[in-house]
DNA sequence: ATAATATATTCGGAATATCGAATATCCGAA
DNA sequence: TTCGGATATTCGATATTCCGAATATATTAT
Protein backbone atom coordinates (compact mmCIF):
# COMPACT_ATOMS: atom_id res chain seq x y z
CA UNK A 1 0.00 0.00 0.00
CA UNK A 2 2.15 2.71 -1.20
CA UNK A 3 0.98 5.52 1.25
CA UNK A 4 2.60 9.43 1.57
CA UNK A 5 5.17 7.87 4.51
CA UNK A 6 6.32 5.83 0.91
CA UNK A 7 6.30 8.69 -1.29
CA UNK A 8 9.40 10.44 1.35
CA UNK A 9 11.59 8.09 0.17
CA UNK A 10 11.13 7.68 -3.35
CA UNK A 11 11.06 11.28 -3.54
CA UNK A 12 14.35 11.15 -1.86
CA UNK A 13 16.23 8.30 -4.12
CA UNK A 14 14.71 10.51 -7.19
CA UNK A 15 16.16 13.77 -6.04
CA UNK A 16 19.40 11.93 -6.31
CA UNK A 17 18.69 11.01 -10.03
CA UNK A 18 17.63 15.00 -10.69
CA UNK A 19 20.73 16.14 -11.42
CA UNK A 20 22.68 16.37 -15.17
CA UNK A 21 26.07 15.75 -13.49
CA UNK A 22 24.78 12.53 -11.71
CA UNK A 23 22.81 11.13 -14.00
CA UNK A 24 25.95 11.38 -16.21
CA UNK A 25 27.83 9.76 -13.28
CA UNK A 26 25.34 7.22 -13.83
CA UNK A 27 25.55 6.85 -16.98
CA UNK A 28 29.37 6.41 -16.71
CA UNK A 29 29.13 3.57 -14.44
CA UNK A 30 26.66 1.41 -16.28
CA UNK A 31 29.59 1.23 -18.74
CA UNK A 32 31.83 -0.28 -16.30
CA UNK A 33 33.55 0.38 -12.85
CA UNK A 34 35.58 3.79 -13.14
CA UNK A 35 37.66 5.85 -10.73
CA UNK A 36 37.36 9.64 -9.75
CA UNK A 37 40.02 10.32 -12.11
CA UNK A 38 38.61 8.75 -15.05
CA UNK A 39 35.21 10.79 -14.50
CA UNK A 40 37.22 13.65 -14.47
CA UNK A 41 38.56 13.26 -17.99
CA UNK A 42 34.86 11.98 -18.65
CA UNK A 43 32.81 14.90 -17.33
CA UNK A 44 32.98 18.32 -17.39
CA UNK A 45 33.22 18.82 -13.68
CA UNK A 46 35.72 19.20 -11.33
CA UNK A 47 37.21 16.94 -8.85
CA UNK A 48 35.72 18.07 -5.73
CA UNK A 49 32.56 18.83 -7.42
CA UNK A 50 32.71 14.50 -8.51
CA UNK A 51 33.13 13.64 -5.26
CA UNK A 52 30.15 15.51 -3.85
CA UNK A 53 27.79 13.82 -6.59
CA UNK A 54 29.38 10.39 -5.39
CA UNK A 55 28.65 11.20 -1.79
CA UNK A 56 24.86 11.95 -2.84
CA UNK A 57 24.49 8.50 -4.88
CA UNK A 58 26.26 6.59 -1.96
CA UNK A 59 23.87 7.99 0.84
CA UNK A 60 21.00 6.58 -1.29
CA UNK A 61 22.58 3.45 -1.74
CA UNK A 62 22.98 3.82 -5.47
CA UNK A 63 26.82 3.52 -6.11
CA UNK A 64 29.28 1.98 -4.05
CA UNK A 65 33.26 2.15 -4.25
CA UNK A 66 36.32 -1.19 -3.69
CA UNK A 67 39.00 0.41 -2.58
CA UNK A 68 42.40 -0.37 -4.62
CA UNK A 69 45.32 1.00 -3.32
CA UNK A 70 44.64 4.82 -3.55
CA UNK A 71 42.25 4.83 -5.76
CA UNK A 72 38.41 4.10 -5.51
CA UNK A 73 36.43 2.57 -7.85
CA UNK A 74 33.08 3.08 -8.16
CA UNK A 75 30.45 0.72 -9.10
CA UNK A 76 26.11 0.57 -9.31
CA UNK A 77 24.94 -1.12 -6.08
CA UNK A 78 21.68 -1.31 -7.92
CA UNK A 79 22.52 -1.82 -11.36
CA UNK A 80 19.24 -2.90 -12.19
CA UNK A 81 17.56 0.27 -10.81
CA UNK A 82 20.12 2.75 -12.44
CA UNK A 83 20.09 1.12 -16.03
CA UNK A 84 16.07 0.89 -16.06
CA UNK A 85 15.88 4.60 -14.41
CA UNK A 86 18.03 5.82 -17.72
CA UNK A 87 15.96 3.87 -20.14
CA UNK A 88 13.01 5.27 -18.63
CA UNK A 89 13.94 9.01 -19.13
CA UNK A 90 15.58 8.41 -22.64
CA UNK A 91 12.50 6.96 -23.67
CA UNK A 92 9.96 9.16 -26.09
CA UNK A 93 6.50 8.51 -24.63
CA UNK A 94 3.36 9.82 -27.08
CA UNK A 95 1.80 12.34 -24.58
CA UNK A 96 -2.07 12.15 -24.70
CA UNK A 97 -4.80 14.24 -24.44
CA UNK A 98 -8.14 14.10 -23.27
CA UNK A 99 -11.53 15.91 -23.50
CA UNK A 100 -13.99 16.75 -20.52
CA UNK A 101 -16.34 13.91 -22.33
CA UNK A 102 -13.31 11.46 -22.24
CA UNK A 103 -13.06 12.33 -18.35
CA UNK A 104 -16.16 11.24 -17.85
CA UNK A 105 -15.74 8.14 -19.62
CA UNK A 106 -12.98 7.32 -17.64
CA UNK A 107 -14.68 8.16 -14.32
CA UNK A 108 -17.92 5.79 -15.45
CA UNK A 109 -15.66 3.60 -15.99
CA UNK A 110 -13.96 3.58 -12.85
CA UNK A 111 -17.35 4.17 -10.65
CA UNK A 112 -18.62 0.90 -12.49
CA UNK A 113 -15.22 -1.35 -11.48
CA UNK A 114 -15.17 0.05 -7.98
CA UNK A 115 -19.23 -1.31 -8.06
CA UNK A 116 -18.16 -4.57 -9.16
CA UNK A 117 -15.36 -4.53 -6.41
CA UNK A 118 -17.71 -3.39 -3.34
CA UNK A 119 -20.68 -4.86 -2.98
CA UNK A 120 -22.75 -1.70 -3.34
CA UNK A 121 -21.26 1.20 -0.87
CA UNK A 122 -22.58 4.39 -3.06
CA UNK A 123 -19.70 5.75 -2.22
CA UNK A 124 -18.68 7.66 -5.66
CA UNK A 125 -19.92 10.89 -6.14
CA UNK A 126 -20.04 11.83 -9.93
CA UNK A 127 -19.18 15.62 -9.15
CA UNK A 128 -21.41 16.87 -12.29
CA UNK A 129 -22.11 20.89 -13.46
CA UNK A 130 -24.69 21.88 -15.39
CA UNK A 131 -23.17 23.88 -17.71
CA UNK A 132 -25.61 25.38 -20.36
CA UNK A 133 -23.28 26.12 -23.88
CA UNK B 1 23.78 8.66 -28.32
CA UNK B 2 22.98 10.07 -24.49
CA UNK B 3 25.45 12.72 -23.79
CA UNK B 4 25.23 15.24 -20.95
CA UNK B 5 23.21 17.78 -23.12
CA UNK B 6 20.38 14.90 -22.52
CA UNK B 7 21.42 14.89 -19.01
CA UNK B 8 19.70 18.49 -18.70
CA UNK B 9 16.18 17.32 -20.05
CA UNK B 10 16.44 13.91 -17.95
CA UNK B 11 17.13 15.51 -14.61
CA UNK B 12 14.65 18.31 -14.97
CA UNK B 13 11.82 15.54 -15.57
CA UNK B 14 12.93 13.70 -12.65
CA UNK B 15 13.28 17.08 -10.68
CA UNK B 16 9.43 17.13 -11.19
CA UNK B 17 9.08 13.37 -10.16
CA UNK B 18 11.12 13.54 -6.89
CA UNK B 19 8.75 15.41 -4.06
CA UNK B 20 6.61 13.71 -2.01
CA UNK B 21 2.95 15.53 -2.82
CA UNK B 22 4.05 15.37 -6.64
CA UNK B 23 4.98 11.92 -6.21
CA UNK B 24 0.83 11.32 -4.08
CA UNK B 25 -0.37 13.62 -6.63
CA UNK B 26 0.42 11.39 -9.44
CA UNK B 27 -0.09 8.39 -8.02
CA UNK B 28 -3.94 9.50 -7.47
CA UNK B 29 -4.08 10.69 -11.01
CA UNK B 30 -2.71 6.93 -12.00
CA UNK B 31 -5.63 5.80 -10.39
CA UNK B 32 -7.99 7.84 -12.37
CA UNK B 33 -8.86 12.24 -13.57
CA UNK B 34 -9.30 13.53 -10.75
CA UNK B 35 -9.95 17.87 -10.29
CA UNK B 36 -8.37 19.60 -7.63
CA UNK B 37 -10.76 19.80 -4.72
CA UNK B 38 -10.56 15.71 -5.22
CA UNK B 39 -7.18 16.42 -4.41
CA UNK B 40 -7.35 18.34 -1.02
CA UNK B 41 -9.66 15.74 0.77
CA UNK B 42 -6.83 12.89 -0.45
CA UNK B 43 -3.80 15.20 0.77
CA UNK B 44 -2.29 15.94 3.64
CA UNK B 45 -1.69 20.26 0.98
CA UNK B 46 -3.47 22.92 0.92
CA UNK B 47 -4.97 24.28 -2.52
CA UNK B 48 -2.81 26.58 -3.23
CA UNK B 49 -0.08 24.44 -2.82
CA UNK B 50 -1.66 21.46 -4.81
CA UNK B 51 -2.02 24.01 -7.58
CA UNK B 52 1.77 25.05 -7.67
CA UNK B 53 2.80 21.55 -7.48
CA UNK B 54 0.29 21.01 -10.25
CA UNK B 55 1.78 23.55 -12.31
CA UNK B 56 5.04 22.04 -12.11
CA UNK B 57 3.90 18.44 -13.43
CA UNK B 58 2.26 20.69 -16.09
CA UNK B 59 5.67 22.38 -17.47
CA UNK B 60 7.26 19.03 -17.65
CA UNK B 61 4.14 17.79 -19.49
CA UNK B 62 3.52 14.67 -16.98
CA UNK B 63 0.03 16.16 -16.40
CA UNK B 64 -2.74 18.09 -18.39
CA UNK B 65 -6.19 19.08 -17.60
CA UNK B 66 -9.48 19.06 -19.01
CA UNK B 67 -11.71 21.75 -18.43
CA UNK B 68 -15.36 20.86 -16.80
CA UNK B 69 -17.30 24.21 -16.17
CA UNK B 70 -15.41 25.86 -13.36
CA UNK B 71 -13.64 21.83 -12.59
CA UNK B 72 -10.08 20.92 -14.05
CA UNK B 73 -10.00 17.68 -14.20
CA UNK B 74 -6.24 16.55 -14.26
CA UNK B 75 -5.28 13.84 -15.53
CA UNK B 76 -1.77 12.33 -17.08
CA UNK B 77 -0.18 13.04 -19.97
CA UNK B 78 1.97 10.38 -20.38
CA UNK B 79 0.08 7.57 -17.93
CA UNK B 80 3.02 4.52 -18.99
CA UNK B 81 5.80 6.94 -17.83
CA UNK B 82 4.53 7.62 -14.89
CA UNK B 83 3.29 4.18 -14.28
CA UNK B 84 6.53 2.65 -14.71
CA UNK B 85 8.35 5.45 -12.87
CA UNK B 86 5.88 4.77 -10.06
CA UNK B 87 6.49 1.22 -10.48
CA UNK B 88 10.57 1.78 -10.89
CA UNK B 89 10.75 3.72 -7.63
CA UNK B 90 8.37 1.22 -5.51
CA UNK B 91 11.11 -1.65 -6.33
CA UNK B 92 13.03 -3.41 -4.03
CA UNK B 93 16.42 -4.12 -6.31
CA UNK B 94 19.09 -6.12 -4.20
CA UNK B 95 22.38 -4.35 -3.72
CA UNK B 96 25.14 -5.76 -4.67
CA UNK B 97 28.99 -5.50 -3.32
CA UNK B 98 32.02 -6.03 -4.93
CA UNK B 99 35.88 -6.42 -4.13
CA UNK B 100 38.65 -5.05 -6.14
CA UNK B 101 39.31 -7.98 -7.60
CA UNK B 102 36.22 -8.51 -9.16
CA UNK B 103 36.43 -5.12 -10.36
CA UNK B 104 39.45 -5.74 -12.09
CA UNK B 105 37.28 -8.97 -13.73
CA UNK B 106 34.69 -5.89 -15.00
CA UNK B 107 37.93 -4.41 -16.35
CA UNK B 108 39.14 -6.96 -17.92
CA UNK B 109 35.87 -8.22 -19.36
CA UNK B 110 34.79 -4.81 -20.02
CA UNK B 111 38.35 -4.10 -22.42
CA UNK B 112 38.24 -7.59 -24.26
CA UNK B 113 34.92 -6.75 -25.50
CA UNK B 114 36.10 -3.32 -26.56
CA UNK B 115 38.90 -5.17 -28.47
CA UNK B 116 36.39 -7.12 -29.88
CA UNK B 117 34.58 -3.89 -31.44
CA UNK B 118 37.57 -2.19 -32.63
CA UNK B 119 40.33 -3.70 -34.95
CA UNK B 120 43.04 -3.05 -32.18
CA UNK B 121 43.33 0.26 -31.56
CA UNK B 122 45.24 -0.34 -28.10
CA UNK B 123 43.34 2.64 -26.15
CA UNK B 124 42.23 0.84 -22.78
CA UNK B 125 44.77 2.07 -19.82
CA UNK B 126 43.92 -0.50 -17.42
CA UNK B 127 45.24 1.93 -14.32
CA UNK B 128 47.25 -0.27 -12.40
CA UNK B 129 48.66 0.26 -8.52
CA UNK B 130 51.43 -1.87 -7.51
CA UNK B 131 50.87 -2.35 -4.05
CA UNK B 132 52.87 -5.14 -1.68
CA UNK B 133 51.04 -5.33 1.59
C1' DA C 1 60.18 11.41 6.89
C1' DT C 2 58.73 13.82 2.73
C1' DA C 3 56.51 14.33 -1.37
C1' DA C 4 53.06 13.32 -4.62
C1' DT C 5 48.73 11.50 -6.03
C1' DA C 6 43.81 10.41 -5.30
C1' DT C 7 39.89 11.53 -3.04
C1' DA C 8 36.84 13.57 0.61
C1' DT C 9 35.15 17.22 3.46
C1' DT C 10 34.22 21.82 4.99
C1' DC C 11 32.85 26.44 4.24
C1' DG C 12 30.49 30.31 2.29
C1' DG C 13 27.81 32.42 -1.01
C1' DA C 14 24.72 32.27 -4.97
C1' DA C 15 20.89 30.11 -6.95
C1' DT C 16 16.76 27.57 -6.40
C1' DA C 17 12.81 25.25 -4.17
C1' DT C 18 9.08 25.16 -0.90
C1' DC C 19 5.07 26.86 1.38
C1' DG C 20 1.50 29.79 3.46
C1' DA C 21 -1.01 33.98 3.02
C1' DA C 22 -3.13 37.05 0.21
C1' DT C 23 -4.97 38.08 -4.06
C1' DA C 24 -6.48 37.40 -8.75
C1' DT C 25 -9.17 34.96 -12.25
C1' DC C 26 -12.72 32.32 -14.23
C1' DC C 27 -17.15 30.30 -14.43
C1' DG C 28 -21.84 29.28 -13.52
C1' DA C 29 -25.94 30.54 -10.59
C1' DA C 30 -29.17 33.74 -8.93
C1' DT D 1 -24.50 42.15 -12.50
C1' DT D 2 -23.15 40.43 -8.53
C1' DC D 3 -21.93 36.40 -5.87
C1' DG D 4 -19.68 32.10 -4.58
C1' DG D 5 -16.94 28.30 -5.61
C1' DA D 6 -12.82 26.40 -7.90
C1' DT D 7 -8.37 27.19 -9.10
C1' DA D 8 -4.11 29.91 -10.21
C1' DT D 9 -0.64 33.27 -9.30
C1' DT D 10 2.17 36.38 -6.70
C1' DC D 11 4.95 37.53 -2.84
C1' DG D 12 7.93 37.02 0.93
C1' DA D 13 10.21 34.19 4.26
C1' DT D 14 12.71 30.06 5.06
C1' DA D 15 15.11 25.98 3.63
C1' DT D 16 17.80 23.45 0.52
C1' DT D 17 20.97 22.69 -3.24
C1' DC D 18 24.97 23.66 -5.82
C1' DC D 19 29.67 24.69 -6.62
C1' DG D 20 34.37 26.49 -6.19
C1' DA D 21 38.15 27.24 -3.09
C1' DA D 22 40.62 25.64 0.51
C1' DT D 23 41.84 22.07 3.35
C1' DA D 24 42.05 17.41 5.17
C1' DT D 25 43.08 12.49 4.74
C1' DA D 26 44.92 8.36 2.96
C1' DT D 27 48.19 5.80 0.25
C1' DT D 28 52.26 5.04 -2.24
C1' DA D 29 56.86 6.24 -4.03
C1' DT D 30 61.40 8.27 -2.91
Amino acid sequence: MPNSSDSRGAAELLKAFSHATRLAILRELAAGPKCVTDMEELLPARQANISQHLAVLRNVRLVDYAQDGALRCYYLSRPKLVEDMLALVGRDDPVVTKTPAEIQADKARLAKAQRRKNGSAAKQSVRRRNYAS
